[in-house]
DNA sequence: AGGATTTGACCATC
DNA sequence: GATGGTCAAATCCT
């Protein structure tokens, strides 16, 4: 079975980064600079993109979809508690509460923002349809659904609300998946310029590799298979500012929204590319000093399921 | 005028 | 009964 394959090789990936990682501990354990504090973040969104896109080839083999695992589970391939397969894609009951499978990333916007600022585009559109004050948030929470609920069916919805201990953070959490189909000129490329998946996924599992001599992670194969160009990358990342080329900025946007399975199409497993950009910029060296955030510059970071069996302190010093 | 947002009410779940 | 998610009428915006 090719796809078992393809979960034991990111498995391997796996092994290999986290042996940088403590190589990388060694090397810094006297001392702290921002820029280590960069690297493992990058550290940390590689395994985490490998952690999901494992779960994504596991879901194109059953043929259902789950979008949070535990490394543990993965290994073992016991799914998270959060990871509920057995929902329908959309309620029956209008007033049932739904339980599909969420996935959550934070963004981060100006500081100097309103208080209303809605945070940053991530791709799609949305429509808002409700907010209410949650109980012990500062912040009340916005309910989001896609524009395209109607027209075409799509049963996509996030929530948005800004965190208590951090103003300038949103907490996004997405539920259900987009089967709407992009609109035109919303920065998505046209489907027979993206290579497929399913040839993204294996380059990459079989490309990535650590040279020992210098700590950087490199991915021919991926970069091969899909050079960063402006036809297929996915829409998230396209709608990045430039300045996202730099490793601060690579903070790996819109890794959460639009997963899917890797037999879809405009969606072709979008975290290809973004790892390959994630890995890029871990090997781009010393990072130029951190720009200072404006209102067009956001950073999106994993938030890690709370029933991940891993430290999430360790990679966000 | 049509689409988006606001907001109080309704309902399911805990 | 409390809470959170959704509905839908009213309102706002372009």
């Amino acid at each position: 079975m090719e796809s078992v394959q393809v979960v034991a090789d990111l498995g391997r990936v796996l092994e290999l980064v986290r042996q940088l990682e403590m190589h990388m501990d060694a090397c810094s354990s006297s001392s702290y600079s921002v820029e280590i504090g960069r690297r493992r973040s990058l550290l940390a969104q590689i395994i985490a993109l490998t952690d999901r896109s494992i779960g994504m080839v596991r879901s194109a083999a059953s043929g259902v979809a789950h979008f949070t695992h535990t490394p543990a589970a993965m290994l073992s391939g016991t799914p998270s508690p959060l990871s509920d397969v057995s929902d329908q894609p959309f309620r029956t009951n209008p007033k049932k509460r739904k339980t599909t499978a969420r996935w959550t990333c934070q963004v981060r916007v100006s500081a100097a923002g309103g208080a209303d600022e809605v945070p940053v585009d991530d791709g799609h559109s949305w429509r808002k349809y409700g907010q209410k004050d949650i109980l012990g948030a500062k912040h009340p929470r916005s309910y989001y659904r896609c524009t395209h609920r109607n027209s075409q069916g799509c049963s996509a919805t996030k929530q948005v609300q800004r965190r208590d201990d951090d103003t300038s953070v949103f907490d996004v959490v997405y539920h259900g998946e987009h089967t709407c189909r992009p609109s035109a000129g919303a920065g998505a490329a046209p489907a027979a310029k993206r290579p497929h998946a399913q040839t993204i996924l294996q380059s990459l599992s079989t490309g990535l590799t650590v040279n020992t001599e210098t700590n950087i992670l490199t991915t021919a194969a991926a970069a091969a298979a899909a050079p960063l160009t402006p036809e297929n990358r996915s829409p998230a990342v396209q709608s990045v500012s430039p300045s996202l080329a730099s490793p601060v900025a690579s903070d790996s946007y819109g890794l959460a929204p639009s997963p899917c399975p890797v037999t879809a199409g405009y969606r072709d497993w979008p975290y290809a590319v973004e790892l390959q950009e994630v890995v890029s910029a871990l090997a781009t060296g010393p990072a130029e000093p951190e720009p200072a955030i404006d209102s067009d510059f956001m950073r999106y970071y994993f938030e890690f399921d709370p029933t991940f069996g891993m430290d999430q302190a360790s990679f966000f010093p």
